[in-house]
DNA sequence: TTTCATTTGTTGCGATTGCAACAGTTGAAA
DNA sequence: TTTCAACTGTTGCAATCGCAACAAATGAAA
């Protein structure tokens, strides 16, 4: 996401009166799941979890926000079962708007149509993030699809070198896979000379 | 996806000067999905499919479009591998157009309010499909994933009957699994009593 | 510095899946 | 009406995966 993208946004809807911030304290609820709304939260200090509670009662981070992050009901596969809440990791500020209100205020807007681009070219980068998570979960092996994702990385990273940007645990429900099966597989590609690891620095020494 | 709302944006955005139609005759290339562009087209009479070219050289039917249907390169999950074109099945005519010209023209129109909205709503239909599509491949088991779709089909017919509304051999592609694997479990299903079937007809048995 | 919860790393085993192969069915074009 | 390509339906088998279980490492809070 361009985060230079998000700034001038901010700067340009913050005047809005239709467009809220509000600053919770560490451990608060950010935004709830439950009901399918439109609206578009932009985080801008802190960090933020989204956590999914299980019906088993259990509950999981599933993604983890920092500056500048956006996120919304819209732009997320809520999965089947289970509730979802935004929980502050620490003391947090947020900007946040519903969209379909957003369209009835920024007509009048001398800056309107910067807005709407500016708009339209987060959603593209939500898009391709879902279309690319989409083509990975679409590979059938656990292998084929961490390499999708290694290679992801090394293209986003203009290297072969690169950091895994969270969790291994946090990995594998990307991908969608057990943990202890992609750590298995994971040594594979290391024994069979596909990539280099040292913990969460990862080398492809292979084409494709 | 509401065919209204279609209808409502083609009608304010055709008189626009960036806003283009044409006609293509049946088995002519409606897109190319080649470069990475942001254009949306909209199907307004004929059919059309989305086709994959393999690397070796075969060729599957992704997707297929009717009337009013609408799609464009950020829509698409387009996969690591191939080469991908919309191929019109009949004569067909299409309204197109880039997201960000439209951004710059509609600044000025009387009605720009009303086009973002339109525009939006179909975005968050888009976004929720492929969402819908994220939280299915999520599933695990061919079963799961074959649940989660049947479900969904339900809910959208508010019936336990529906029709699959594709070839089982494009459900597999979908659910990115097997096709005779995912026969196998269908026939499991009907086996053990969660679903009646009858060709593409099928009725839920069971609640979850 | 100690404690303790979380994460990583590893393995055996049974269940599920993909693959290959082939017969039967269907439907559209010749 | 015949032909033929595409799709449905089915099965055996080997590969892969999820699950359970547990030890080791890590790191943040007390």
């Amino acid at each position: 996401m361009n985060e230079n993208d998000i700034l001038r946004l901010l700067e340009l809807i913050k005047p809005f009166p239709r467009v809220f911030s509000k600053t919770v304290s560490k451990g608060d609820v950010v935004a709830d799941y439950l009901e399918k709304r439109d609206r578009i939260f932009i985080l801008e200090e802190g960090e933020a979890d989204l956590i999914k509670f299980d019906t088993k009662g259990s509950k999981y981070i599933q993604e983890h926000y920092n500056d500048h992050d956006l996120f919304g009901e819209i732009f997320h596969a809520i999965s089947v079962s289970g509730e979802y809440s935004v929980i502050a990791d620490t003391r947090c500020t947020v900007t946040y708007f519903s969209l379909s209100d957003l369209g009835d205020q920024i007509g009048s807007d001398p800056h309107f149509s910067e807005i709407v681009g500016l708009l339209l070219s987060i959603f593209s980068s939500k898009f391709e993030q879902l279309n690319f998570h989409i083509a990975m979960l679409s590979q059938r092996t656990i292998r084929d699809r961490l390499l999708t994702y290694f290679n992801d990385l090394a293209r986003r990273n203009y290297q072969r070198v690169f950091y895994v940007p969270m969790s291994y645990t946090q990995l594998a429900d990307y991908l969608s896979v057990d943990r202890s099966a992609m750590m298995r597989e994971i040594k594979n590609l290391e024994d069979e000379g596909f990539i280099d690891r040292n913990k969460y620095r990862i080398r492809l020494l292979t084409n494709i």
